[in-house]
DNA sequence: TTTTGAGTTGTTCGA
DNA sequence: GTCGAACAACTCAAA
């Protein structure tokens, strides 16, 4: 059992739980009285840690700024500190006399092992640090079959997770907040350098998202007043996008999932029930990637399935980034990775479409395709972008049937007839009228002359023939059974 | 223990 | 154009 000094302070040590909402761990140490030290650690350093990649650097960056305004409209000031969070949290703790420290739990394996690390040194002092659920609705541990193990397939897991419905109802915003006095110094935003410059790429990004925990109310509020209602059928398309968009704020924890499942069920906003469990299904997907991650704690790095680890990818580094600069050829698949490169996001139909190709007709490594969107993602997650990646490549839990290979034509046609996305993300084709805009190399020469195009200089022409690819594709997976 | 039904998102081919 | 079957066989999860 540890003492509690009243007047010793508590950390509150902010990490994937960028708000002041629904925070347990906050909430937590503000219920208790005591006086209260809130920090960042960007922890680069410590072994198997994911560094973030540059674009969710970017909403870091931005993410941090507004939660340091709203801690200090409570007058406490956010630390930012750097290095190894173990030795930084034990500088802290005895910089500023802190007998107690909390946090919301995260998931990837080096990570909890950083934290019970801590939580072990804190122990051995006699001194307390809790861990929360902020993150996530269920525990992933705490999820299981009837048999004890952890589901491997989506469909039992939703099952089971709705008939639980243990999701509880947020918690407020603390009103005030006891600080801390404390002599500790801390980094500012500016030492860390996150943002982006020569180039400064960031334009496109800023344009199109408001990172913090304000920012996020507002996208949601958007969501649930204009696109919940038709969701399960608008969702599948890309232009005009009509999904919550999200996701980088749930990344960052600046809104809390338990906030979302409340909203996606109070009828105050229109929808069918219909709308309203397809949109609760993605929140759930998101779930079943942390089950997966935290009980497979290599899916970022080995295949779900071990007998693809005998897989023939390619090597095949100008393909590889033909790909990653949409300069395939087709359509839908460069806008696709050309509104990535922009905007920091893709529509999760194109993400399937750029991952097939990537995938099966490239036959480039999934892992190729994960580090691209998780250098390129503001919602780029540990657990999501890798149990994502591994399904589309069917390495992956519950994977995709072998022969399922997204024909880039076809889905262009089905999600994108009118043009409205490969038109924004591939000005180059803008002028092509609909019906060979998602096959300009099939086009009459009069149509590509009337639209200033001039294949293999303008846009370029397909870099595989997809029946070609496809097949090829089909043969190594016929290999590796 | 054995059995049984089912499995996010697709494509192609031939009638 | 639309439709149904074929594309494999396997693993999972629950009964």
């Amino acid at each position: 059992m540890s003492r509690s000094d009243p007047t010793a302070p508590v950390i509150v040590w902010f990490r994937q739980d960028l708000r002041l909402k629904d925070n347990p761990a906050l909430h937590h140490a503000v219920e208790s009285g005591k006086p209260v030290i809130a920090v960042f650690v960007l922890d680069e350093a410590s072994p198997d840690v994911r560094i973030f990649g540059a674009a969710q650097k970017w909403w870091l960056h931005h993410s941090l700024e507004q939660l340091k305004e709203a801690l200090a409209k409570l007058n406490v000031q956010l630390l930012l500190l750097k290095g190894p969070a173990e030795a930084v949290i034990e500088t802290l703790r005895i910089d500023t006399g802190a007998d107690t420290i909390v946090w919301n739990r995260r998931y990837g394996a080096g990570e909890q092992a950083v934290d019970a690390s801590i939580k072990q040194a804190f122990a051995d002092r006699g001194l307390t640090a809790r861990s929360f659920n902020g993150l996530l609705m269920h525990e992933p541990a705490r999820v299981r079959t009837g048999s004890g193990t952890f589901y491997k397939v989506y469909t039992p897991f939703w099952r089971k997770f709705s008939a639980e419905a243990v999701v509880r109802s947020p918690l407020p915003a603390p009103a005030e907040i006891r600080p801390a006095l404390h002599k500790a110094a801390s980094d500012t935003l500016k030492d860390w350098a996150l943002l982006p410059v020569s180039p400064d790429w960031s334009g496109g990004i800023n344009a199109e998202w408001t990172p913090g925990e304000l920012g996020a109310e507002q996208r949601l509020e958007t969501f649930l007043n204009q696109n919940l209602g038709a969701y399960n059928e608008a969702r599948d398309r890309p232009g005009p996008d009509r999904t919550s968009k999200l996701s980088p704020h749930l990344r960052f924890g600046e809104i809390s999932p338990h906030t979302l499942w409340q909203a996606c069920f109070d009828g105050r906003w229109a929808a069918e029930g219909l709308a309203r469990e397809v949109w609760a299904k993605e929140l759930v997907w998101r779930e079943f990637s942390y089950h997966l991650l935290h009980n497979f704690p290599g899916l970022g790095e080995s295949n779900f399935q071990n007998k693809f680890d005998g897989f023939p990818w390619r090597q095949d580094p100008e393909a590889l980034r033909l790909w990653q600069t949409g300069q395939t050829g087709y359509p839908i698949v460069d806008a696709g990775m050309r509104q990535l490169w922009q905007t920091g996001w893709m529509h999760n139909r194109v993400r399937m479409i750029v991952g097939s190709f990537l995938v099966k007709h490239l036959m480039i490594d999934w892992r190729e395709g994960e580090r691209w969107f998780w250098d390129c993602l503001v919602d780029g997650d540990p657990a999501s972008n890798t149990a994502s990646w591994q399904w589309i490549a069917g390495t992956g839990a519950d994977a995709a049937p072998y022969f399922r290979i997204f024909n880039p034509m076809m889905q262009g046609g089905r999600f994108d007839r009118t043009g409205e996305y490969v038109r924004q993300y591939v000005p180059e084709l803008a002028a092509l009228p609909d019906k060979h805009l998602h096959t300009p190399w099939e086009a009459p020469e009069q149509a590509l002359l009337d639209a200033g195009i001039a294949l293999g200089e303008t846009y370029p022409l397909p870099m595989v023939d997809h029946k070609d690819a496809r097949e090829r594709a089909l043969g190594a997976l016929n290999s590796i059974k």
